[in-house]
DNA sequence: TTTCTAAATAGTAATTGTTACTATTTAGAA
DNA sequence: TTCTAAATAGTAACAATTACTATTTAGAAA
């Protein structure tokens, strides 16, 4: 694969942003850096990166899909109020695949997990 | 909320069915009876029937969402060679929720699963 | 039974997230 | 320095879904 400028540049915006960026929100960063670059180029290269392995891809429902700098096996939270994405590190989780295997006799090789609720921080604003 | 033959006929198919099917097979299926009917009637319908929780529906990542006739609690496992949908039901899955809850802290109160892998009838063909 | 009105509809257009296409530019090997 | 395939910008196409609009209809009221 030849070197691609837009392609670092692209894996730099994930790699340093604390949150889960759509792939409109990484085409934002990424005009303040290179004004004309295209969406397609920023969809195609995500696209490599994630074929790489070098980032995570969170599909959500009927919403785009997000983007995650975080390798380690972890799954994602909404929270309804402020539509912010947690990160959910669970070992429950990370034995699922496996456990729900044996329950139910598929071989079940990956999932998709997200919950949806009311996170840690609103919960507090809201006095309960 | 007035009567509808559409939406009863809709309510039917997806009742009679033993399969997951989504708007377009269900639009295909209604043809048969309502030769004219619109495209965005069943959509319009199956969405009304959604929000009155007689039916559920599965979303899945970058295909059609899919709507299911069981109600009790359950989720759902997409075999990568026939691409069936299966039903999962688990006691571990039905206590997933509050057991993540009191891991990370959030109020979790509900959870989107899909699990892939191969199917137990696809295993068996593959003489594993 | 007839009249009337808001709900439901058919048919079409618009929207959203994404992929495909095409002419141009460019990394980097020869 | 030349050359070629990969990457790009810009645009069109796409699939799933929602919105819009004129017409039809359920069913309550007269």
């Amino acid at each position: 694969m030849r070197y691609s400028k837009h392609r670092e540049e692209i894996l730099n915006i994930i790699k340093n942003i604390d949150s889960h960026p759509t792939v409109e929100d990484i085409y934002i960063s990424m005009r303040e850096k290179i004004p004309n670059i295209s969406l397609g180029t920023v969809y195609r290269n995500i696209s490599i990166l994630y074929e790489m392995g070098l980032i995570k891809k969170i599909p959500l429902n009927n919403r785009p899909d997000r983007f995650d700098k975080t390798l380690t096996n972890h799954y994602h939270m909404i929270c309804k109020k402020c539509n912010q994405v947690y990160d959910i590190f669970s070992d429950e989780l990370n034995m699922l695949n496996k456990n729900i295997s044996n329950e139910v006799g598929h071989n079940i090789e990956s999932s998709d997990i997200t919950f949806y609720g009311i996170c840690h921080e609103c919960n507090l604003k809201e006095g309960k």
